[in-house]
DNA sequence: ACCTGAACACCGTTCAAGT
DNA sequence: ACCTGAACACCGTTCAAGT
């Protein structure tokens, strides 16, 4: 059997989140399913807070930003988006570990950030600016990741999620609607997931069209 | 001595959770402070979770919509962005309480949906695009009230503060320039909060112009 | 209705010790 | 270098019992 690797402590950490929400994720469980004494994980990692920012880091790691295509930095940042994305995709936990974490410890995250963060400047904003756009974006990008994903509470099967999301209806038409008109009517595609190209395509252009507005609005004075 | 109520229990909690973190906000934590048995909460609150729900409630529950003003969709659409703000910004650690918790469980909270549900219904846009702005919206503007209150680890007082954006900086100037030339090169403004009217009009301005833009397009097919 | 006491099954982490 | 054992100081929660 295979030793104990910083790399396999984090897979199997993240294969729990996945399954089972972040919550889930324990030294002490960790430990159990990984066949080792808690203790032997802190060799590791110096404390779950690492171990935490390991798997944040591993999370992004995958992703290569694309040098090549120098195109206008508007389609690069859209670019940008689409790609973290895909990634972030890959593991339904996604948005809560990068959620727990302090980006600035999670190397991979800061080559996207980085990117980000040169593409904004060549939109003729100020420093600050910059870094607000920045900020926006990447958590705007989270969050888009997470969408489809509700909620990182897992464990359900197709037929349990189903179940979940008609609970959800019912429990959104039942409200008083004088008081919630507008969620009463719109009940059904609230707990829906939307179709998944609506995150795709209207949800990037949600994020990045301000930007770009906001953009020739200050080159143009 | 005045009894244990509901409301002592929540404005506590959030006390607790501004000076310490959410993560200091515990059941035990919480009795002590109120000089009562950890299971006295448990007759006001079924269990942690509806705990977290009530703080989130009493933290918007201020928050009036005005119904007054029906000007443009879009110029409602930013008051109610400004209005959110203000009263979040009273409470650091709203937005993990915010984070932590099902939106549908938090009727004060429900109300500033509906209300920014029926705002997007006037921009033209389908029940799914409907959907997807509110979120966006209202997710864009518990970050943007978050802000300048940096992390809610706190129980740091002003120099405190000060110590540790300044280490931020040296950090971050000190990555290597030619894997992060980005950053490297805005250390200063990425480690500081930047100045406060930056988020309530360009933060603001990010997250409305996106909508409104889109929303044009629409109408214009 | 409102609170206490004792107990259960968990946590993360330290520290000395083993190989 | 890599892992174990025992122990510490915490958690949330249940359940029966008190007033």
């Amino acid at each position: 059997m295979g030793k104990l690797t910083r790399e396999a402590v984090v897979e199997r950490a993240l294969e729990i989140g996945d399954a089972e929400g972040l919550n889930a994720v324990t030294i002490r469980r960790l430990a159990q399913e990984l066949g080792v004494t808690p203790m032997a994980l802190y060799w590791h990692f110096k404390n779950k807070e690492q171990l935490t920012v390991a798997m944040a880091d591993h999370l992004v790691e995958g992703f290569v930003i694309g040098q090549e295509h120098a195109g206008p930095w508007q389609e690069r940042l859209r670019e940008l988006v689409t790609g973290l994305v895909r990634i972030l995709r890959r593991h339904p936990c996604a948005a809560s570990v990068l959620g727990e974490v302090e980006y600035l410890e999670v190397p991979a995250f800061l080559r996207v950030w980085d990117t980000s963060l040169g593409l904004a400047k060549r939109g003729g904003f100020s420093p600050d600016e910059i870094c607000m756009i920045s900020q926006y974006l990447l958590q705007g990008t989270i969050a888009l990741a997470a969408g489809p994903t509700r909620h990182c509470v897992p464990g359900l099967s197709g037929p349990e999620m189903a179940e979940r999301t008609r609970l959800k209806r019912v429990r959104l038409q039942s409200l008083p609607p004088d008081v919630y008109p507008h969620i009463v009517e719109m009940a059904a595609p609230l707990s829906e997931d939307g179709p998944p190209d609506l995150y795709d395509t209207f949800g990037v252009d949600l994020l990045i069209t301000g930007i770009e507005a906001l953009a020739t609005r200050t080159s143009g004075r």
